[in-house]
DNA sequence: ATTAATATTACGTTATACGATATAACACTT
DNA sequence: AAGTGTTATATCGTATAACGTAATATTAAT
């Protein structure tokens, strides 16, 4: 995650994750929601675990074997500044190409 | 381009051309410049390639050694809709980050 | 008993990061 | 004028890591 910035699949989850605490598969089935993509299980879990072992989300307690996931404080941070920075160049792109 | 649709470098360069043409170095320098990031030749130029390859950008002609290229209506088109797809993820993190 | 929900794992592809190399143009000495 | 260094400009090679796809496993639900 420290290079590819926009990668699509972590932002999806980390927003995902910055509504509400879910598990891998409802995970999937919200960005399928939103964005109408899919995301196949290994770039979701894979992404996911990536996530976590950078410390932007944490699995947390469950009874059943769904396995939640929250976002970290560090994690809501990282987005924030994300999503300013991609915001900043779709800004200047959207200048470019004359729609604002 | 048709997975990682973020993909910051290859995003950088359309929109570096979306405002005039430029050769690579001029579209790393105007880069560096607007994002404060400095891409490797590597990267530059790998992606620059593949750009092309796509039809989202062409060169143009040159009489020194310098290979200016220029946005094409194909790659105008696609930078327009992955800045709005783009726009869409980010304000939906937004709201969910209660920034909105 | 079949299907859906949920997760893990493995493998191939590809973009990217990083670095080495090459050459032309320019600046600065001497 | 010549030589030397530095900047501008581009190409190429390799390694890493994310992603896409698919196979598999297991539990829950119908």
């Amino acid at each position: 995650m420290a290079k590819g910035k926009f990668s699509e699949p972590a932002l999806f989850i980390l927003i995902s994750l910055a509504e509400q605490n879910r598990h891998g598969y409802a995970i999937m089935e919200d960005i399928e929601k939103n964005y109408d993509v899919k995301l196949g299980p290994g770039t979701l879990y894979g992404a996911i675990s990536r996530l976590e072992k950078a410390g932007y989300i944490s699995a947390v307690e469950s009874q059943d074997r769904k396995k939640p996931y929250r976002l970290t404080e560090e994690g809501q941070i990282y987005l924030t500044e994300q999503i300013k920075e991609i915001q900043k160049v779709t800004n200047i792109g959207m200048k470019r190409l004359g729609l604002i």
